[in-house]
DNA sequence: CATGAATGAGTCTTCATTCAT
DNA sequence: AATGAATGAAGACTCATTCAT
């Protein structure tokens, strides 16, 4: 019965030709990101061709557009790959569910927060091309998107100064919503990146203490009497 | 004086006769500097085109070619122009050549920057596409001339904060260089434009006192009377 | 059992088990050329894909090519199952196997013919297309297969007329050969259906009406009474 | 005066540059058709290349397109070309200005349309592919335009079998729609030629005249017993 | 036997740049 | 000195066909 059941009906029963291995859509998407990734780095948007990407990935190029429709929403693609990457860094770092207990632990948490970003750089410094300059076909949309991802990170940030004003930490007449604003502009590492990456250990250390310092008067409560 | 006016170009010309009015070469290349950043800003500069632009300037492609080299060092001039309108409208509201008096007059000066630039924004949106996110050929050189921008006003806000410091008006512990790129980040326009684009006259005015706000905790001294 | 159930394949197979259902290679090709017909009638030859063609028929490309060697000769299927059909429906309806008896039961034949045509036509559009117009990839040898069509009809006309000729129904210096052809022409109903098609049921009985007394006229002695 | 209106004001004086020989966009236009004609003649449209067409052009693909929006444009430009060949060569034979005097008259009028149509066919064979039977990209638009020749020279022979009936001339019961219609299919050459083409002179001469007693007998009052 | 993923040759089209006038 | 017609290199994208499973 069960041996019949598998020759009757116009269900289309795929099944006899080639299987496709199950993860391959997806193996291939990630592999097609990943080329892409290479690809519009080195070359930029506009001079990286879809040739290039796809000798890059080891496919034809048809193989490639059977993946990825256009050339333009590969971007995106990528973009939104990049943009999982370093929000998915951030996020855990601030550990957003669970409310700031003293000026010194909140600053700590920014602290974690540029430390994974800033390692997460190191490791993939494609990502900060792709993130936060490779505005190459920027239209419209893409600008958006891309604001987005700043904003999405101030909002992040925002809701951790609004905890911690709550819980009496900020200093008064701090806007918690400015403030997270702020401390993700001053706190970005693509943006620190150009200082950082020019100078020694030493150089670096003493900016990352200036860096911290810089916020913690900029927003916290004075501990340096209570605690100093 | 005439004759050496004459001297562009290689061909010796006749002496007498109506030369080239003189200032010509710079006004058409001021003509077609302000057709591209109109046309760049339009359609982006991938879109661009070289015959969009010599029509949008009142001249022939061959013109174009006449005064300028290629398409890509079109994009330089647009890029060191707009560059120019921004410094020359900071530079100024900082005054650089005086020593600040008081924290609130330092304040005040960085103040009176953003003011300035915000209203050279408003008042040429154009430039704020071509200097922070127009990036459409961004190649390696470019990238590198765009965060000079930054990295100019920085070095400027860094040259006041050390006068503050030399005044004593900078909080202890505070590292002037560090001041100066993080005041810079918080103040310039480009960025804060997203926020202060989408809030009304009020929200506008609360955001502008709390990020003033934010910098004098930051920067400054204590001149509430408390520690001071 | 399984190791020969590989063996399939112009490898002899073994005389016993189940064989191929018999009629299935030309029930698939029935399926393909249905869907061809289909597709090629929306989208046209160019723009038909196989990859359509296949879906079409609720089969895979690769089983499309085991049983169609290309794109080009299944439009040479299509064809040939079209004019079979054409001429299919014209060929009873003419009686070629008796001659005609007279003037008006020739011309009834004609009008048969004519009725069974437009019938098909209408039923099924496609083949209309098909068959004078989708000239999509028309290369010379699909020009004379479709000049065929018409000599095909046109040589039964002519047969017919041939035997009118000697029934004595043809009017005096007819020639039969032309006007097989001729008639042809004039009634063969892919060349009436732009007016007919854009006329009510009074204007296209008047059309039909007219067009057989060209007929008539043209071919058939006079039994008016007056000189017959 | 006159010549110093024409070095003055900002009215766009284009002067100073490469003059555009005044006849040229014209014959380019016309250079570019003959060379599609011939391109799209020999290898169909589909199969015609854009660049086969700007070589035998002997200019440029830029150029090509310079002067022409798209393929499938050309193959517009190119059909209307050939329709005007065609009706420019029916209409004078025709001569619909002046009502035509007897039925043997009218018949001379047929006559010499087909003559000069033929003619034309022969001496640019090109021609009866191209409307005819190239129907490569046969979009409904295109079909339309097709169908649309045969009606433009079916109106035009039903306008004089209307002045054909005033006068007396069509024999009784005809209808000169229809008879505009039937006669325009019976003689357009393209239809004929395949018969034509494939005879001797003597065959073709007897067809020529077998037609032309058909038609007689179709559409004409009997002057045989005046007459004959 | 069936399948559909993979392929890459082949096309239309654009545009920076040149140069005859 | 100015013009704009001409150029051709280059790239995104399609699809008939193959073949591993």
């Amino acid at each position: 019965m069960t041996l019949d059941a598998e020759r009757r009906g116009p269900v289309p029963r795929r099944g006899r030709g080639r299987p496709p291995s199950p993860g391959l859509e997806d193996r291939r998407r990630a592999q097609i990101i990943a080329a892409a990734v290479a690809v519009f780095t080195e070359r930029g948007y506009t001079d990286a061709t879809m040739a290039d990407i796809a000798r890059h990935a080891g496919i034809g190029q048809g193989t490639l557009y059977r993946y990825v429709p256009s050339k333009r929403e590969l971007l995106d693609l990528v973009f939104d790959y990049s943009v999982e990457q370093v929000v998915g860094a951030a996020e855990p770092a601030l550990r957003l569910d669970e409310p700031p207990r003293s000026p010194a632990e909140l600053l700590g948490r920014f602290d974690a927060a540029v430390q994974a970003l800033t390692e997460l750089f190191n490791r993939r410094p494609e990502l900060l091309a792709l993130v936060a300059v490779e505005a190459a076909a920027m239209d419209e949309e893409l600008k958006l998107r891309l604001l987005g991802l700043e904003s999405t990170v101030a909002r992040m940030a925002a809701r951790l100064c609004e905890d911690a004003q709550d819980a009496g930490l900020l200093r008064a007449g701090a806007d918690p919503q400015v403030c997270g604003l702020l401390v993700t502009k001053t706190l970005l590492p693509p943006g620190l990146r150009q200082v950082l990456g020019q100078l020694d250990e030493a150089g670096r250390t003493r900016y990352h203490r200036a860096i911290l310092d810089f916020v913690r008067h900029a927003l916290l409560v004075d501990e340096s009497g209570a605690q100093g």
